[in-house]
RNA sequence: AGGCCAGUAGCUCAAUUGGCAGAGCGCCUGUCUCCAAAACAGGAGGUUGUGGGUUCAAUUCCUGCCUGGCCUGCCA
């Protein structure tokens, strides 16, 4: 079947996934398959840019690709696989890093924060983070990239790099990629004011057990002015009944929305509903991917398949790279 | 390569002349609340970067090394 062209996307091996990650990746990564050939990737040597122990590497690697299989990714359909595995992606990084202009890496609003970050551990890798990244884009031909608004700078920077190497050498061979820019829902954490993410610990495993998802749930933070069970709540400002959008039936959402406001509720009636829609959700996938893991060699021959295939792609994009600078 | 400075709890930092390594924030538990938050009470968390040395005793003094920062050079 024909498919309206490439997508290519990557995640930095960060263990098991959250609720954010499955909300604002995952499932859009699952539903692009339809329509577009993608390839996703465990960028670990991204990884290694801000990472300075390697010791939970593989197995994050292995925990979030069962995420992502369990979720939908189909990798008969899709290519999942290692961006290390792919040998030409340096090659392609360092060609690029010639045409990469310093002071536009040394401006963007992520090396900044980095540099706010990690002042301890301001590497070379991290400045020409959007090149590696605009590598992998290039490298594999993508028509598309899904990304968040955070991503657009990296998206444009791809796209000039493209263009520059293409007027450079005066040739077509890197297609500039369109930015499939994605209405990322912001996913708050159970603190409910800071996005979630595991470093803050603020967040909902996709492939906790039943228990633990409840248990998360009813740590969330609610309207705090909302004192008393006959105090009446504000939804608008709870981020349970954010959460509640997404899991629960419209009619449910509706008569949270409703309950809350007069008091007909309680929050713990709110959340364990919560819990349980949520629970539900994840049944399946926890399921699935329960025996996923029992096979954990099995995970990375997918990984390493895919890799090949991505290979293949890539040793023929390299091969017009290097006709069209001149290469011996 | 040389010179100077720094490294202490997850984070930011204290610690008198060399004398039991502490605080704030964060984290966990409890009280209180429908839950959460807030408030209060309690708790965990450390080979003081690391190996030697001096000393009755080293976070503190000496020294090798590691890491980071600033400066001066050398090579490509």
């Amino acid at each position: 079947m024909a498919k309206k062209g490439r997508v290519f996307s990557g995640a930095r091996p960060t263990g098991r996934q959250h609720l954010g990650n499955y909300l604002g990746a995952i499932k859009n990564y699952v539903a692009l398959q339809q329509d577009y050939d993608c390839i996703y990737g465990i960028v670990d040597l991204h990884a290694l840019t801000t990472m300075e122990t390697t010791k939970d590497l593989k197995n994050n690697t292995l925990e979030m690709a069962l995420d992502w299989l369990a979720a939908g990714i189909d990798p008969q359909q899709s290519i999942v696989m290692i961006q290390s595995h792919v040998l030409e992606l340096a090659n392609l990084h360092t060609i690029l890093s010639m045409v990469a202009p310093l002071g536009k890496l040394t401006d963007l609003p992520t090396f900044k924060e980095k540099i706010r970050d990690q002042p301890h551990n301001i590497n070379y890798g991290l400045v020409g983070y959007p090149v590696l990244m605009a590598a992998d884009i290039l490298l594999y031909k993508s028509d598309a990239v899904p990304v968040g608004v955070d991503q657009a700078p990296h998206i444009e920077f791809a796209r000039e790099l493209a263009r520059s190497f293409n007027y450079r050498y005066g040739a077509k061979v890197l297609i500039e990629p369109e930015m499939k820019v994605t209405q990322i829902p912001k996913v708050l954490g159970i603190d409910g004011e800071r996005k979630m993410s595991k470093s803050l610990n603020n967040h909902i495993e996709i492939a906790a057990t039943p228990e633990e998802t409840t248990k998360r749930v009813m740590m969330m933070v609610t309207d705090p002015n909302r004192k008393l069970r006959s105090d009446p709540g504000n939804p608008d400002i709870c981020n349970v009944f954010t959460m509640h959008k997404i899991f629960s039936s419209p009619e449910e959402v509706e008569m949270v929305n409703v309950e809350c406001r007069r008091a007909g509720i309680g929050c713990v009636d709110c959340k364990r509903l919560l819990a349980k829609n949520m629970n539900k959700y994840f049944e399946p996938f926890r399921e699935r991917r329960a025996e996923m893991a029992k096979r954990p060699d099995d995970i990375f021959d997918i990984l390493e398949d895919g890799s090949n295939r991505a290979r293949v792609i890539a040793e023929q994009t390299m091969a017009e790279v290097r006709d069209a600078i001149g290469m011996p």
